[in-house]
DNA sequence: CGGACTGTTGACAAACTTCAATCCGAGTGG
DNA sequence: CCACTCGGATTGAAGTTTGTCAACAGTCCG
């Protein structure tokens, strides 16, 4: 993958890289990346005269910790998060997968300690904005306000999404959903909606999914089977975009009953597509 | 189950029973709901001249249609509501149960459709608050724009929960887990933690839970008969609470690798149970 | 009473988890 | 530089859970 095809915007204001573990910037700068729609972004003059730190977090380092006290709310501007629970068996529950404007901890605002954790799956930065000076920013800059209420509700419907990943429906078809799902948050992010890089292990795919990593492998494999997608190790192609959209619409059972009654499908999703091209090989 | 258990305040200010479809509220009355500690709520006076309209639900009725255009916010003043998606094959996937205090509709916040329906599941109340008057509410009575926050951080905590039902563990373990998720809601509500009545049906509890209906079926009769619990159709009570609560924290595979290995558990957890009580029938 | 809906239970087949073996790349230390 | 280990990923084999279909009891309602 090519780390720079972003047409949006910088990724990091100044050039934090090296040692360097923290950067200034302002209120502005992190309005700028929030707000998709520029038609005019007002409290400018406000907003640039607000600090605002920016913390670098090296790959595989946890930002939040579960259980910690929570004194602040984070926005990413470059990178990958996991999102994630650790329960007492150590057994770790993904629950999303974040990246570049979206918010970090919102879950904790209402509470004193973190109830989720987070940690970067490649080196990543984020806007830090500490709880007490909330009320002061959206005071001084109103847009700020709408702008915070805009990003939890964009992480409400980023978790309502893992429904759809772990709802009842069989492995591959969860697999492929989560495929494009990625390749949306691609999209919108500029880049390459066919071809991406998994930032996460199989394990963490198959945490997100509720199966276990073998069948996340055995999904991959299937899928490829099916000529949809082509995989090598985490880089992703998605070779038939349409037949991967229909394939995830694929529920176990069609209609769990009631209305119109519709054909039984037969054993797995995929045997269909794969029987599909053994009869006409050439039509793929 | 007694309607009038709750200790806490009014459940409807005014009488808005009958054929009433609709009521009138203030701020002050919504703030009263929202505000647990009761550590001084100021701009009472201010509050106590904003409208906010009161919405009655009757049981079975939807009062967010998915796609519909969104205009409003809402929290619960009474009743229960099932959050779900439906997807083109009319399969209903439920996100969640939301009760009294809890906002519906934060989603939407972000968007100009609804992305999720909310339907009530008994006889329900309301508060309306219009996206257009979100700002003026929150610049008038600042305590609101925090509870607002508040709201919407805890709607993404249940939501969170969510995957903790649906984690990759077995059904029996998933409904354990729905029971004692549902006990910690009444008991935070002011209601028995032992003895409620389920307000939803089998098959939505199957969806949330991510299983089959008959699944849910067979899990709670797996429950009765480890003791755990005594159910009759839709009243549950939790007769081992302790019991309950270790069983909920079985893993299908205690961690799934690294660190220290542990010993291999058998075949089904509550074998375990079964196994101990049978060899101590007396100890339960 | 018939019809529709909910909930329970049984039987069977399919899908999935689990254990195990293997391959591979990255990092480490001789 | 190579052997070595470690972790990630893939694949096979076996056993278990779970989905699916079917039948049945109970309730509500027209």
């Amino acid at each position: 993958m090519n780390p720079s095809t972003s047409p949006a915007t910088c990724q990091t204001p100044r050039s934090v890289s090296g040692t360097a573990q923290c950067g200034h910037s302002t209120l502005a700068d992190l309005m700028r990346m929030l707000c998709t729609d520029t038609t005019g972004i007002p409290d400018t003059q406000q907003a640039a005269e607000m600090a605002v730190s920016l913390r670098r977090v090296p790959a595989g380092a946890t930002l939040i910790h579960m259980g910690a006290s929570s004194d602040a709310l984070y926005f990413v501007c470059s990178g990958t998060f996991k999102i994630f629970r650790t329960d007492e068996d150590g057994y770790e529950q993904v629950l999303a997968f974040a990246g570049r404007r979206e918010v970090l901890a919102f879950d904790a605002l209402c509470m004193e300690t973190h109830p989720t954790a987070a940690s970067a799956l490649e080196d990543s930065t984020v806007y830090v904005i500490r709880k007490v000076e909330l009320h002061d920013f959206s005071r001084s800059v109103p847009a700020f306000e709408h702008e915070l209420q805009r990003a939890g509700s964009r992480a409400l419907g980023r978790t309502n999404e893992l429904a759809e990943l772990m709802a009842a429906v069989a492995a591959e078809v969860r697999l492929a959903r989560f495929l494009l799902l990625l390749s949306r948050r691609m999209a919108t992010n500029g880049q390459s909606p066919r071809r991406f890089h998994l930032r996460m292990g199989r394990r963490d795919i198959a945490s997100i999914l509720g199966v276990a990593h073998e069948t996340v492998s055995r999904s991959f494999t299937a899928l490829v089977a099916a000529r949809l997608v082509h995989v090598s190790d985490r880089d992703v192609e998605i070779l038939d975009m349409d037949g991967l959209k229909a394939y995830s619409r694929s529920t176990r059972r069609a209609q769990d009953e009631g209305g119109l009654v519709r054909a039984r499908r037969p054993a797995s999703p995929l045997a269909m597509v794969q029987k599909a091209q053994s009869l006409c090989p050439l039509a793929a």
